[in-house]
Parts: C-alpha cells; structure tokens; sequence
DNA sequence: TGACTATACGGAGACTGTCTCCGGTTAATC
DNA sequence: GATTAACCGGAGACAGTCTCCGTATAGTCA
C-alpha cells in the first residue's frame, strides 16, 4: 500500500500537517475497504460496512471523510494520472484521427465506471464546485481538453466544437452504460455517433 | 382526478379485477401525492411520507406498490399518450430534418427529466425486461424508432444509423441534464452534436 | 524513561427510511 | 342484516447514516 496523506501529488495549495501514524494506518486501511465495498456494492455501499471491514469504529470513519464523496475522492487519487496519461497516449498516438477519438472515449468510459454510480457520481459533480470530487472532473475537463483541442488544431474536427460539450456528451454515455449495466464495447455505436459529430465532413466511414 | 385503475389503457394482456371502492380511492390519492413528493424530492423522496401525505398507512402503499418503480409507473400513465404525440408531431412537422430531430430530441429530454431521478430510472430500466417500467421505455423507444424511421426513409439520415443507439445516446443526455441540474435548454448544444452525428453530410450547419 | 497533552479512537444510540405482519374494519352481495 | 372476501393501518423489526463523548495512545520534552 502506497500510504498516502491527503491532498499530497495535489495542486497542493493548503500544506497538509503529517497524520499521526494510527490515523495514518486507519486512513488507509479506510481507503482499502472502501475500495473493496464499492467495487462489490457500487457507490452506495454502506459506510459502516467499509468502517467494519477496515476494523475501525464508524466515528473514525467519518472523522476522516465526513461525506461520502471525500471518500470517493480518496480513492480516486491515482486514478487522476491514469486518466491524464491516457489523454497524452491518444493525442500522441501515430493513427488517425478517428481512430484517436475512439480510444479516447473509450478510456473515457472506462475511468468513469470505475464502480457502479460513478459515472452519476462525476456527471453530477461536474457542474458543481462545491462538491469534494469536483477538481477530479476538471482533470477529466483538462484531459479532454488536451485531446480535442489537438485535434482541432490539426484542422480535424469542425471548429465549432467545444470540448465542454464533448465531455458531457461522452459522460451521459458512461451513465448509460453504468446504469444499464452495459459491457464498455457495447458503448462504441453510441461514441462513433458522437464522433460523427464532431469531425469535418470528408473521412465518412 | 380521472380514477384510473392499474392497467387501465395499457396493452391489456391480462383482464384486471376492478378495485373496491376504498381501495380505488386510496390508490388514487397515493399517486397524487407521489407526483408531488417525488417533483418536491426527486425520485428518492420517501415513500413514507407518500403513504401519509396521502393519508394512508404504510402498509396500504406497500400492497397497491410492491417496489417504488411500480409506483413511478403508476404516476406514468398519461406519460405515454404525450410521448407519442410528440412523436407523431415530429414526424408531421412541416420543416427541415434537423430541425425535426431537434425539437423531438428536446421533447425527449423533457419528458425523460420529468422529476429529478427519472432520467436515470429510465436509462436503467431501458434494457431491463423486469422493471415495472420497462414498458415505458419500450414506448420511449418506439416513439424515437418512429421519427428515426420516418427520416431515414426520407434520406435525411445515413441509413447505418440504429434508432435504438440515438434513444440511448439522447437519454444519456437527459440523465446529464437531470445530474448536472441543467436546464433543458443547455442541452442543444450536446443534442446538435448527436444530430450532427446522424444526418447525411450535406446541409451542414 | 516517565509524564504530559494534543490527537485520535470507537461504540452506544438517536434518527430516518424501508418494508412486513396481522388484528381489526368495511364494502359488496344475497 | 348477516356473511365474507377484500382491504386498512400502524406497531415494530431491520438497515443505514451520523454524532457525541469517555477512553486510549502517539509524539514530545525533561
């Protein structure tokens, strides 16, 4: 285990003070269980579940994380790097456009269906500031960006496309597919549609 | 109130058993007062508090509604009639395929975001055959297979296109609208998007 | 090493919502 | 007016959320 405090490889903006080494223990063992618990049970788990399985009392629980979405947020902390390093992995890849495209929201769709709800989870949270996940879907808001905006500057895509709107578009396909309980592949028809409708008409499939 | 018994206006497969007049009576305030608890609380508003903003007990919500989706199909009965007409108004309209499908695809957001929740209900229950609403996604779909049909048919659309992907596609778009609280008006640009994606590369916009 | 204190623990329990069971009531029928 | 099948409703079991506070302990300093 990787032993991680809060907030640390973030913006770091606020400097953490260090946790005492039993929190610090009882922090992670939470992260873990939580982990588990939402793999299994989606992102409505039961909370005293995940205190239970990690051997702490519900207090500590939520002295840690006081809502649920700070625990969702502790969980995803490496899952940020994952989904920036994909974004770089699409831009930089020798196919062509298209191809970029897909791989892309696929990867897309597959980050935000780590466990059932969470793709609701960051759709909700996207338009949302206050919500503890929010600068996750910046990132995911950012790793877009990058890929669009590279597309559009290689003169493939219309250039009326707005990434924001791309991103939101690809998340309600990762809400379908979680709600509906879809394999990832079965979202490609709809993602192909979607890049149909943004690329400059001359390539048709 | 229009006293409407379960299964009254529907396919009629099975003949039901008229209810007692008690009986009658409170289903009907207990669909009242779930459409108000659910446009107040969003679809997980308590079913409690139905049960006794409609002056009942609990007991005599759970008989009439086994589940809370067999309840939200209740309060869809009259859902249905106007999701058709909708439909059928697109079909006719006399204007351009885009706009066609834009206005359709409003509607669909519209009705699919009728209480909050009940976007993703739906996306949910689409390729569900065991949810008490499935029906009414069935009509959904006919509904969308009716205008796509009739447009791929006037060569208005790439005839690769598969009208059960574009319902899905648009209620992902719902489901972000109701998440996100958008309005449904911030919804075109995503839906000119999937209309892009659809129509034949001619009269580009 | 021992004592001190800020920090953290954990579980009892209040609260809210779901759902069932069954003794009591009532509408329909003759 | 009596009979009975259908229906009512609320007490209460159960599960999940979240808090409060008495107890324990890690870190620190003499």
């Amino acid at each position: 285990m990787a032993s991680i405090t809060p907030a640390e490889a973030e913006v770091s903006e606020e400097v953490v003070k260090p946790l005492r080494a039993d929190a610090q223990r009882n922090y992670d063992k939470l992260v873990a269980a939580a982990r588990e618990v939402f793999a299994e049970r989606g992102a409505e788990g039961s909370l005293d579940e995940i205190a239970k399985r990690a051997g702490v009392g519900p207090g500590t629980l939520y002295r840690h994380f006081p809502t649920r979405d700070d625990l969702i947020d502790a969980l995803m902390r490496d899952w940020t790097d994952r989904v920036v390093a994909d974004s770089m992995a699409a831009v930089e890849a020798d196919v062509p456009a298209r191809e970029k495209l897909e791989r892309w929201f696929v990867d897309l769709v597959k980050h935000m269906t780590l466990h059932r709800g969470a793709a609701a989870k960051l759709s909700a949270a996207m338009d949302d500031p206050a919500s503890p996940i929010y600068r996750k879907c910046q990132m995911l808001n950012d790793a877009n960006d990058r890929v669009i905006t590279h597309l559009i500057e290689t003169d493939a895509l219309r250039d009326s496309v707005e990434p924001h709107q791309v991103v939101r578009l690809v998340s309600g396909v990762a809400t379908v597919v979680d709600q509906a309980g879809l394999d990832v592949e079965q979202a490609r028809p709809m993602l192909r549609i979607v890049i149909d409708g943004i690329v400059r008409d001359s390539a048709t499939s």
